[in-house]
Parts: C-alpha cells; sequence; structure tokens
DNA sequence: CCTAAGTTCTCTAGCAACTAGAGCTTCAAG
DNA sequence: CTTGAAGCTCTAGTTGCTAGAGAACTTAGG
C-alpha cells in the first residue's frame, strides 16, 4: 500500500491532483489508514498511470472517464474507444493545422524588425490591421484556442 | 458611435466578451448614452479589433496588454513588441513539436482497433502502458497542455 | 518517551479567458 | 404605443488543476 505521496511519485502526478481527481470521481475513494490517511493499491497506480498516460496525449478527463469506464468491460467491442481515440486525433491534426498556420503569421510578422520605433512596427501593424492577414483564421470564428 | 452589439459584430467579438474586456482594463471604460447604454468610437473599434486579432494569433491577455500599451508610445523602440512576438512565436513552436508527437502517438494507437474487444484494445492497452510510448511526453512534465 | 520535521488531512480560493443565466431597463420599429 | 430585441448589472459556472491555511498524523533521532 502506498501513501498517496509515493503514489504521485510513482505516477508522475503532484498529490494535489490525485485528490482531485478523487474528488471528481476519476478515481475511487481511497481505501484510509487508521489516521485517515489514502492508501493505495498497485491497481490504482495503475489506472492513475492510465489517466496520466491520456492527459498527456491531450485527452479531456471527459473522455478519460469515457475511456476508463470501457476499459473496466473488457468483454464490449472497443469500437467506442477507438471512436474516442480517433475524435482525439482529429483534434489534434485541427490544432496542428492552425498552429502552423499561426507560425506562418507569426514569422511574417517578426521577420523585420530592425530596431525601429514603434510607429514602423510591423508587430504593431499587423495585428492592428487585419488586411494583412493571410490566413482566415481571423474571420469565421478563430475557436482554435479553446 | 457604436453600441456594443455593433461594436461586437464589428470586430468579431462578443458581448459578453467586450464587457469582460473593460471589467479587466484591457479596454478603457466606454462613454455612457443617455440611457447608461455603451457607445463606442471608431478608435475603440480598432483596438478590439487589434486585441482580437492578437488573441486570434495565441497572445495571452497579458502579452495584448503590453503590446497595446506599447502602441500607445509610437516614438518609442520596438525592440520589446518585438520580443513579445517572437517569444509567442517560441510559444507556437513548441507547441506544434509536442503536437506532432502526439499526433504520430495517436496515429499509432488507432491504426488497428478492427472490431475487436476491449480485451485486446490497443487504444486502451496504449494508454495503460507508459512502455509502448516512443515520445518523451510522459515523462519529465507533459506541460503541453497549459 | 519525546520532540521536530515531514506528510497528510480538509477546506477555501485562485488562475485564464471567457460563457451563461437571472432579472431588470432602454431603445427602435411598426 | 406597444412589443420585442438589445442593453444593463450581477453572480456563478467552465476546465484542470494549483496554492494556501491550519490541523492532525507519522516517522526518525536523541
Amino acid at each position: 500500500m502506498l501513501t498517496i505521496g509515493k503514489l504521485g511519485d510513482a505516477a508522475g502526478v503532484k498529490v494535489p491532483t490525485i485528490r482531485y481527481y478523487e474528488q471528481i470521481g476519476l478515481l475511487p475513494e481511497a481505501e484510509r489508514s487508521a489516521g485517515n490517511q489514502r492508501l493505495y493499491s498497485r491497481k490504482a497506480l495503475e489506472r492513475l498511470a492510465f489517466i496520466r498516460h491520456a492527459r498527456s496525449l491531450g485527452f479531456t478527463l471527459e473522455a478519460i472517464r469515457d475511456l476508463l469506464s470501457l476499459s473496466d468491460r473488457p468483454d464490449q467491442s472497443c469500437a467506442a474507444a477507438d471512436a474516442i481515440a480517433r475524435a482525439q486525433l482529429a483534434e489534434v491534426e485541427s490544432r496542428l493545422a492552425r498552429l502552423t498556420a499561426l507560425k506562418a503569421e507569426l514569422e511574417r510578422m517578426v521577420v523585420q524588425c530592425a530596431g525601429g520605433k514603434i510607429a514602423d512596427c510591423r508587430v504593431i501593424e499587423v495585428l492592428g490591421d487585419h488586411a494583412h492577414c493571410a490566413t482566415d483564421h481571423c474571420h469565421p470564428h478563430a475557436d482554435h484556442l479553446e
């Protein structure tokens, strides 16, 4: 049995985060010692490592909640898990595309600023004028910041 | 003079967001009509468009606050503005790199899941075992989610 | 056995950057 | 003149944590 600190070290998750996961029901309520301290089994460590890994891949806690409840029923079809992962992949691809466009624009913006004055600053100028904007990230709805 | 709704339409920013920007001091307090409604000048529209565009490029409100105060002093050197933009570019580049790695891992994860059962599901399996993870996003501190 | 340091406990509040809702007033069109 | 849209203020919620207060527990040394 591990104390919360050891568990956190083992899984690479901070202690308050573990308590937070328990609070929102992502982890089950931990057993307690005589002195009311949380105790964790190896299974709990695996579950936490799963969460940690999924988070590091950008899955939301909601998606992880779904994945966890799927993994608790190993006899079911994995279509749902696959769908979640594919949705996440699509998300990442779309973010990548948008970030690539942003990078291009920032690069154009930053190229020349050779010690001039603000009045001539490309950065300020470009930000102030959408006409300079090549990509269409400006107009419809730039939701790439979530 | 524009009402807040027209301003929002013109700049592509939602009405509550404008009020929020005013509340946190990113926009100056608006003039008011006889009936206490906010009225905006062309200058305010420009300022809001500036904010909107910078946000769409991923600048934080803090960075935008700095950029705005720089743009209010056009006689100064633009080195500071340049530095902010370069920092933002570096941020974007780093996020791009991390997202690219994530995409690769998600793709590997998602490739084969041909209607099997959860027990054999690559998605669940990969998430449960860090050893499957090729990239190093797992261990040191995966801060790519901000 | 005792004490001091280190962990853990609960609880509340805060972060970014908004968004949503309640309940009210004002404005513009017909 | 009335009705419906748009405005007002205020509070609270979102996501995924993080930080702090103040109390209790646990463990190692003397």
